[in-house]
DNA sequence: CTCCATTTCAATCAGTTGATTGAATAACTA
DNA sequence: TAGTTATTCAATCAACTGATTGAAATGGAG
């Protein structure tokens, strides 16, 4: 056996939570993509509602992880641009099916519409590692904006970019226009939603 | 007998898709939502299936025809904050859960995200009354933006409060922030997202 | 090899799923 | 009113749901 049982499965719950969605998913969806007896999912992880609550927590893990290392590493006199390519990075690319990040997107996305709005929550909390890297150096490139109207667009990009990285906006997009261009597109829109004058 | 059963199973499913989703909408959850016998679905609807698909068709007509309609009805001298407001009423406002606009809007994003993103294309589709009204006066107040990036901001905004009408965003805000200013912050975000520059 | 804990497996459970049947009832027409 | 259609209903169906069982298989330690 190549990997072990219980990574299969969550390998397996991944797959099926991007296609499918959790509603949709059977307990023998997971274990025949794993190659596993029905069984293994209650002896591994005590129950299918257990494992799927692992794999959508160690997703946001994985993904507020990738972000906060990215906005560590950018140099102290970084552009907002580039502050925003990198934090949003896997959301700005017209990202594949097999963007791994990408897909932790959508997961994560898909289970807050699906049943759980606090999913998403947990990814602009204030103990969060992106909050705490990001925030800081956000404020300082928008000087014209009061804390609370600047954590208010931060949420805002962050929910209606989440949304829009699995919804049709990006393929209908890039249907007419070049991914590239896309992408141009998209970044402009933010950077200038973001250094748009403030409330009066 | 007050409403005749076919309304009746119809309110039931709007219901039941606004507060579970269509994944754990049981044919039993209908009829007995509806006061319904079982068989009364299949008798009136064909299927389960057929049943939803034409609450999600008739949600989305709904929809677009109210914003058409309050567009419409603008003067012509009307500024592009007024546009905004109109265009996005259900969504900008605190909308709680008697608020039926907002509540289609929430069960079209949520069909959307859980199993058919093409309902959402289906409300930014060139046939589709909002686009025939709305864009055109759009395009009048954002002259520097070519056809193209236009056509982007209008669908990544739609995408994106699709998605920020049923997120915790605005739940989340709405304890810190008054429902008032929250509003004002979000107008402010989308128009300096419209107004800012162009891709060069 | 033997022993023992870990892991896998087929069989089975009770409960739920969407759908269908034919009989009973209601509503309408002539 | 009688005759006819439209609608509702309880009962039932096979398929599927998540979960559990005890036996079988596996692998490492002595």
């Amino acid at each position: 056996m190549s990997t072990e049982t219980p990574e299969r499965l969550k390998q397996a719950v991944e797959g099926l939570l991007l296609s499918k969605g959790e509603a949709s998913t059977t307990l023998r969806d997971i274990t025949e993509a794993a190659g596993a007896n029905v069984a293994a999912v209650a002896y591994h992880f005590k129950s299918k509602d257990k494992l799927i609550a692992l794999v959508f927590s160690e997703a946001i893990d994985e993904v507020t992880n990738l972000q906060s290392q990215r906005v560590l590493a950018l140099p102290k006199d970084h552009t907002l641009r580039q502050l925003i390519e990198v934090w949003l990075h896997p959301l700005l690319s017209a990202a594949g099916p097999d963007d791994r990040e990408a897909n932790l997107w959508r997961i994560i996305q898909r289970g807050a519409a699906e049943k759980d709005p606090g999913l998403l929550v947990n990814m602009t909390r204030a103990d969060n590692p992106v909050e705490q890297t990001l925030l800081p150096l956000l404020a300082s490139h928008l000087t014209h904006l009061g804390k609370e109207e600047l954590l208010f667009r931060h949420n805002a990009i962050v929910g209606g970019l989440a949304g829009l990285v699995s919804s049709p906006i990006g393929m209908a997009l890039s249907m007419e226009t070049s991914a590239s261009k896309a992408r141009e597109f998209l970044i402009a829109w933010i950077v200038g939603s973001l250094e748009g004058p403030a409330t009066s």
